[in-house]
DNA sequence: CACCCTTTGAAGCTC
DNA sequence: GAGCTTCAAAGGGTG
């Protein structure tokens, strides 16, 4: 498979990725009609060591680890940059279809003067959709999370001892939204005509269901997610990315709830478990999201592993800007969700729910699923139909 | 009803 | 550090 960099590894892996697309030096006049210029991806590029050295700086273990005071400021900070967005945007921006948490398509903060990356301008988007108030995620259940002069909120953070932030983590500028950022994503290939995230009508479901009263304080979330103590996230934010312990999301869990994913919990009721957070979504995932509804209507097909052979055979057909996007849009994600939740990790949710007990199963069969999956990579025909139609 | 299938990528784990 | 495993989404299919 012709994995662009499988070596993983945090936020540049996916970079690291474009930047060999860059230096394999090809499609330069599509480079140019998606204004994807050499120097882009030099700053993009730039930008992507120094957000590596920033990690080194602020994500590290110790800082990691229980810094709730952190995230409340930058709830809030996010909180007010939204409302300038909001005002400057005069309410037109929406959230962007794979919104799972309410995620921001953010300003490259590493970035001199907090201009956007090549890639990530064509996305930036702080994308509202039907209606629905910006950003859940920062609607705080008490409301002195929103008053400027919340005795919870300490004057001047950085006087906050052990706990620093990079500079270029300002939040407020991290999540700033160039207007008609939306518009800019550069038009390619089949999904082109799409909007830039995905539409109910195109399959999916809605991205908040309409059974949702109107009035509700938590427009995105669902009931489920308005935890009480006991259900909230460490920072006390309720957050999609949160999986109530208390089973199904009672209405539609795409988008409002991207990260969380009713994973049945049998024996939940007695044994109140821990919220879920969900893994962040990697770029494929991002595209999938937002191409499954068109290959759907194309294809007229249902069975989501047919479907997601034909997305993953079009993954690889895409231009590498194209696929950058998605990179980059992951990597922003990762960010996002690294600071929403500093303190989880991957491995919280190898055991979450019935996984555990899906393991023991899987382990009892010897690890059948993945020794099937390695066996028909290895018989796998070269000369297979790699057709990026409906088959 | 729980799990499988199917994809890619990120992250964790093991050696 | 290489290689393997798990999980993330999705929803029809299967036992």
């Amino acid at each position: 498979m012709p994995q662009l960099n499988s070596g993983g590894g945090d936020d540049l892996g996916a970079n690291d990725e474009m930047i060999s697309f860059k230096d394999e030096g090809e499609q330069d006049e599509k480079i140019q009609e998606n204004a994807f210029t050499e120097r882009d991806l030099a700053d993009l590029k730039s930008s992507l060591v120094n957000e590596s050295e920033i990690n080194q700086n602020s994500n590290t273990a110790v800082v990691r680890r229980g810094h709730h005071d952190e995230q409340r400021v930058y709830h809030e900070k996010h909180r007010e940059h939204l409302e300038d967005v909001s005002k400057q945007d005069g309410g037109m921006y929406k959230a962007p279809a794979y919104s799972g948490y309410p995620f921001l398509m953010l300003t490259d903060p590493y970035l001199p003067s907090g201009t956007m990356s090549p890639s990530s301008n064509k996305v930036s988007v702080v994308q509202q959709s039907h209606g629905m108030p910006p950003l859940p995620l920062l609607q705080y259940p008490s409301a002195d999370h929103f008053n400027p002069n919340s005795p919870h909120l300490p004057t001047d953070m950085s006087q906050k001892p052990g706990i620093h932030r990079h500079q270029s983590q300002d939040l407020s500028g991290f999540y700033s939204l160039p207007p008609g950022g939306v518009s800019q994503i550069s038009p390619s290939m089949s999904w082109q005509p799409q909007p830039v995230y995905p539409l109910p009508s195109c399959g999916f479901r809605q991205p908040y269901s309409s059974s949702l009263p109107s009035s509700s304080s938590y427009p995105r979330f669902s009931h489920s997610l308005m935890l009480g103590p006991s259900g909230m996230h460490p920072t006390g934010i309720p957050h999609p990315a949160i999986v109530p312990p208390s089973g199904k999301q009672e209405h539609d869990q795409y988008d409002r709830n991207m990260y969380a994913k009713p994973h049945p919990e049998p024996k939940r009721e007695k044994e109140p478990k821990k919220p879920v957070i969900k893994k962040p979504l990697n770029a494929f995932m991002l595209y999938m999201k937002e191409m499954r509804a068109k290959v759907i209507a194309e294809c007229t097909l249902k069975e989501s592993a047919a479907i997601n052979q034909i997305l993953g055979r079009r993954w690889h057909a895409l231009t590498r800007e194209e696929q950058a996007k998605y990179y980059e849009l992951a990597r922003k994600e990762r960010q996002l969700h690294m600071q929403l939740y500093p303190s989880w990790s991957a491995r919280d949710n190898y055991d979450a729910g019935l996984r555990g007990a899906r393991e023991e199963k899987r382990k009892s069969d010897g690890g059948k699923k993945k020794r099937r999956k390695r066996e028909k990579q290895q018989q796998q025909d070269p000369t297979t139909d790699n057709s990026l139609d409906c088959s």
